[in-house]
DNA sequence: TTCTATTATCGTAATATTGCGATATAGTAT
DNA sequence: ATACTATATCGCAATATTACGATAATAGAA
């Protein structure tokens, strides 16, 4: 049916694979290493460095910012983008949590 | 169109989307994490313990041996299913490095 | 062989995602 | 006001994902 059933997860297993859904797209991540290596929040210089169309780039960072990774501020008529350090802290502690979770004992099948 | 562009991207950003989809849905994060706590490798259990359709974590089960993060190992009649420590390594390493390239400089916008 | 149990695969329906042209919106400049 | 610039949103088409019933495939038991 292509819903996900939500209900029959913990809110700790449907937010972590949100987070990761989030994630789960090159341009976004590719959006997020260039807010990464810019710091200096840049904003549409990204419909450039990427070779997709505006409105493409524009939906991602929506969900850039809907998943709470990226803050716009509006400058002019542009809108500068950055990161958000707490909620990007979250993400990574969560999703470490998750991984550091597994130790190896080697006794496989 | 609904086609990723990878064309456009580097290697390592499609990888790194990729890991992340793999990780993309509750009920593969909630099979992993049963796989952790089980160690000892379990397999359909997981159709009792999730409460999906047999096919349904057949399927999801088939994406995170594609993402090589599982094993599955004949044993009867029935498969049983385990993490790939060294795998699991891998992506553990990959998304810890994509988290830490990120130091907040506090100057945003 | 026949029956049973377990898992995989097929086919299908419902929904989600991706990408983009076209258009709207908002701010600035002339 | 008009013109221009930068983003956002709308609507659509193409593709992907999710879920599951039905059915196949495989291994062991009777």
């Amino acid at each position: 049916m292509g819903l996900t059933k939500t209900a029959i997860f913990t809110e700790r297993q449907n937010k972590l694979a949100q987070m990761m859904k989030a994630l789960a797209h090159p341009a976004r991540i590719a959006i997020l290493q260039h807010l990464v290596k810019a710091q200096v929040c840049i904003c549409g210089d990204l419909v450039e460095e990427l070779g997709l169309a505006q409105a493409t780039i524009s939906q991602h960072l929506k969900e850039l910012k809907n998943a709470g990774l990226i803050q716009g501020t509006i400058d002019g008529t542009s809108v500068c983008y950055c990161i958000d350090p707490k909620v990007w802290n979250e993400y990574k502690v969560a999703i470490d949590a998750f991984f550091v979770s597994y130790v190896n004992k080697d006794g496989c099948c």
